[in-house]
RNA sequence: GGGAGCAUAGCUCAGCUGGGAGAGCAUCUGCCUUACAAGCAGAGGGUCACAGGUUCGAGCCCUGUUGUUCCCACCA
């Protein structure tokens, strides 16, 4: 016999399994031609990360599916890795050195990049660890990183393929800037915030006219880039000044008046003050009507030498000097507030600066359009579906990528300019020579690509490509399912789904399953600046990694986002230990060896839970497969509660009582099946506890996570055991309903008399009847011949119970329950009849609903003459 | 301005292609029934947001309304 702990304790368990797996390289993957491959490709989390619930969520479903996958018999891989997160790793280092008093220039660039490696061989760890903790099941010997050898040379294999191919293309263009992290930003990385403002009313002097032409603008500062004012081409008011001069106050620069369609004649004056390097419309604009373009601005957003005595002023301060100079000049007409919308940076939330720059795009429709096309024709799905929509939206409306970063963390852009004749060299290896003017004075572009271009290739650039000839790529892609949250389907999803269709010529994956995030009690979204995000590591320290594990898996279905409490954790916990007690119960019971396998000998309860077993395995196979893990897991669970302990194990106390070493052996034997079943059925679920349990039961050998999935079987399909079974159960089920009425304590056992016409079902479950129904010296009839007027009756489908009023107490509770359920199944008969009196419901409902109508009304009456019967008794 | 999700028991949520509303937690009652009190046996509790419609039949399908969350756009 084994004696396990009364409390099952994860803290000794997980970290043993976990080296037990790694040390068996269960996680390692390699091409099984003779098997379907299945792959995810893990969204790499960042090296500056720390674990927290959203990756918890993340790794927790794809261990799920791969799990189930590989002991559903695929060759399934999971390739880990992280992200080198330029930007936000470069912020983190640069404000470490801040601490010591350096800068970036102090220490230059070959200096910061040792410390950024050193950063990452520092932090990628800690994350990979953490994740550990989860118990995911990934391929650590793959793990990769977006900065290797490897993906450094995707990413320049495809920069240059792009750019050969017109795709990429460097242009002075209006840019999203960030002052703070000191470097532009793509269009996606804007976040816009609702912020309180104003819209200062400021009036231009027409040239050589006593007239002035007023404008608004939520940023006073710009104007002195102004470039021109326009107005709408319709309107009256302004229509005698197009084409006319205005003077722009403090600055005293001649700007056009001219007309554009931009322009809204409702909105404020009607008339727009136009500052083509500051802001994105009116560059468009200004490109449309010439206008010059005058930068006013540091990269730091201090105003610009050009701006005479505002020069240096930070943008606010010079807010106030302007609109203070202009009012002081009676240029100011008047200030309203006004509510709008300011872009700011996802990383560190700072305004950005809409500025003109040169910058490295990549040009975004020709690659949407075949994407599209793509995932149109279903080479892709999004499940839940509806997040197609969101994809088909973005890129359907796409603008032109901005790919180059002002960082020194990430990939070097692969481009080098002849300083002799400005030739631009884009290639895949260091260029000596220029190949226009023959000179060797070439230099490098200082900028490094956006951290989502390297990570837009991951699904391909981690199995082997650009080398074609990869068996690892030929085997393994396209992948199959990408786990990923909603918030990131743009920065990554799409790209990802472009680059494969671009470079691969198919989608990378099969299906995106999108997920929410995860809030807290509160339903309020975890955040660091919160302060409410919760520690996973810190809940798998207090409950363990199975019970996190399983109620982020329950308690999160599709695209929808998932509420943490540590309720729910907690449930999990005592499910984890309901498990383990049900084994512990098996290995006190086992002595000795007992023969594998099942028994040749079946009694009626076998074969109910055998099929319970059976049936359960095959709904939850189907809900893993449509990726409905919550439900499948919820299976397991009152399969594994309901099922197996609060019915099974009683039913087999009685023949594990036996003295009779092959009754005890054959229950043990169904037992010991079942429990193996339940537990791969859950592993994927709850991997640490299932696995140490695994390896408890007898007979078992090898792990677990290695063992077969539980299909369906035909043969322990046994639908008249389970009737048989239920209808007993039900009938218990009433009696102890009873009993609980009538305050009867355990330990009063009454007599029973069961009339029925399934005798043998009863006979043979006759002690387990005894046991659930707390009854003594039950007897089975055909025919109940006693005085019913002494019996309290109990009626299911199939059977009826007496029990003497003698034996248990009180008349008038027993009356009002009759009398309860007399009302009830009067209810039932009168819905009942009304659908078969309905001729609608004869004449347009399939017959088998009828007939199961037809079978309730029958049964329904049956059990009201029967109460009838019992309350005239009473009386 | 455009779009999407959600609204079911006190709380958190399930509810498959329409066929008499479920779970966990919480509450109440009774039990230390020798695997488990992190447990066992019971009980109470819901006009499935509202209003129409389709249907023999609607939590589920359609239309509208309200509330709520989110995404996109960014009129200076």
């Amino acid at each position: 016999m084994k004696e396990l702990e009364k409390i099952y304790n994860p803290k000794r368990v997980e970290d043993k399994i976990y080296g037990m797996w790694l040390e068996n390289k269960y996680f390692h993957t390699e091409i099984d031609k003779t098997k379907k491959p299945y792959t995810i490709m893990m969204p790499p989390p960042n090296i500056t990360g720390q674990l927290h619930m959203g990756h918890a969520l993340d790794n927790t479903l794809q261990d799920i599916f791969i799990r189930y996958k590989r002991m559903a018999g695929y060759c399934a891989l999971w390739v880990p890795g992280t992200d080198h997160a330029s930007i936000a790793t470069e912020a983190k280092i640069v404000e470490a050195m801040a601490k010591e008093g350096l800068t970036k220039d102090d220490i230059g660039r070959d200096a910061f990049l040792v410390r950024a490696w050193d950063w990452k061989a520092k932090y990628a760890g800690r994350i990979v660890e953490q994740l550990k903790k989860l118990g995911v099941s990934c391929d650590w010997d793959r793990e990769r990183f977006t900065m290797d050898e490897g993906c450094s040379e995707a990413v320049k294999e495809v920069f240059v393929n792009l750019y050969n191919k017109g795709l990429i293309y460097q242009g002075e263009r209006l840019i999203n800037w960030c002052p703070h992290c000191l470097t532009s930003i793509s269009d996606a990385e804007v976040e816009f915030e609702e912020q309180d403002g104003s819209l200062w009313y400021i009036r231009y002097p027409i040239k050589d006219s006593d007239e002035y032409i007023t404008v608004s603008t939520t940023r006073p500062e710009t104007m002195l880039g102004d470039t021109g004012v326009c107005v709408a081409p319709d309107d009256e008011r302004y229509a005698h000044l197009v084409g006319k001069t205005a003077i722009l106050p403090l600055v005293g620069r001649e700007i056009p008046i001219f007309a554009d369609s931009y322009v809204e004649k409702e909105f404020g004056t009607g008339a727009v003050k136009m500052t083509p390097a500051h802001d994105p419309n009116d560059f468009e604009v200004g490109e449309r009507h010439g206008l010059e373009i005058i930068k006013i601005m540091t990269d730091d957003a201090h105003m610009a030498e050009n701006t005479g005595k505002y020069a240096g002023m930070e943008r606010y301060a010079a807010r106030k000097a302007v609109v203070k100079d202009l009012e002081e000049q009676g240029y100011l007409v008047k200030i309203e507030a006004y509510k709008h919308n300011v872009g700011t940076c996802y990383r560190c939330h700072n305004t950005i600066e809409p500025m003109i720059s040169k910058q490295w795009f990549v040009k975004m429709e020709p690659l949407a359009k075949p994407a599209i096309e793509a995932v149109r024709s279903g080479e892709t799905k999004f499940v839940p579906e509806r997040f197609d929509k969101i994809f088909y939206h973005w890129m359907e409306n796409i603008t032109d990528w901005c790919i180059s970063r002002q960082l020194w963390w990430g990939h070097r852009i692969p481009a080098w300019y002849c300083q002799e004749c400005g030739e631009v060299i884009v290639a895949k290896e260091t260029p000596t020579v220029c190949p226009k003017c023959g000179c060797t004075h070439l230099v490098q572009d200082e900028d490094t690509l956006d951290t989502w271009f390297s990570s837009a290739l991951w699904p391909f650039s981690t199995l082997g490509w650009p080398n074609t000839d990869s068996e690892d790529l030929k085997f393994f892609y396209p992948t199959s399912t990408l786990v990923t949250g909603y918030d990131i389907i743009f920065f990554w999803v799409a790209r990802m789904i472009f680059s494969g269709v671009e470079h691969m010529g198919k989608t990378p994956f099969d299906t995106v399953l999108i997920h929410g995030i995860v809030r807290d009690a509160n339903g309020v979204k975890m955040s660091k600046s919160l302060g409410n995000g919760i520690d996973p590591l810190e809940v798998i320290d207090q409950y363990g990694a199975d019970a996190l594990r399983f109620t982020l898996a329950t308690g999160s279905s599709a695209g929808n986002d998932t509420r943490y409490s540590d309720e729910k954790v907690k449930a999990s916990r005592n499910f984890a230990n309901k498990l383990w007690n049900a084994a512990r119960f098996i290995l006190m019971n086992v002595d000795g060896e007992i023969p594998a396998g099942l028994p040749e000998k079946l009694e009626q309860e076998d074969k109910w839970i055998l099929s319970a077993l059976n049936n359960t395995a095959k709904a939850a196979t189907e809900n893993l497969d449509n990726f409905d893990q919550g439900l499948a897991a919820q299976k397991a669970y009152d399969f594994i509660w309901d099922q197996i302990c609060d019915r099974y194990i009683e039913i087999a106390k009685t023949r594990l009582n036996s003295d009779d070493i092959e009754t005890k052996h054959n229950v043990l034997r169904v037992l010991v099946y079942v429990m193996n079943g339940a537990l791969k059925l859950l592993h994927p679920f709850m991997p640490f506890i299932t696995e140490e349990i695994y390896q408890a039961l007898p007979n078992n050998t090898g792990s677990i996570m290695m063992s077969e999935w539980p299909a369906y079987t035909e043969e322990l399909n046994f639908e008249k055991e389970e009737k048989s079974l239920d209808r007993i159960f039900a009938l218990a089920k009433e009696i102890r309903a009873l009993r609980a009425q009538l305050g009867a304590h355990p330990t009063n056992r009454t007599h029973l008399i069961i009339e029925t016409e399934h005798t043998d079902d009863f006979r043979q479950g006759l002690v387990f009847v005894e046991k659930f129904a707390f009854s003594k010296e039950t007897q089975i009839v055909t025919k109940f011949e006693g005085d019913a007027k002494q019996y309290s009756q109990i009626v299911v489908e199939g059977a009826r119970a007496f029990i003497p009023t003698g034996d248990l107490v009180d008349k008038d509770k027993e009356t009002a329950r009759l009398n309860k359920e007399l009302a009830a199944v009067e209810k039932d008969i009168k819905i009942i009849s009304g659908k078969l009196n309905n001729p609608g419901f004869m004449a347009k409902a399939p017959q088998a609903v009828v007939d199961q109508e037809k079978v309730k009304l029958a049964n329904a009456m049956d059990k009201k003459e029967k109460i009838l019967e019992s309350l005239e008794a009473l009386q």
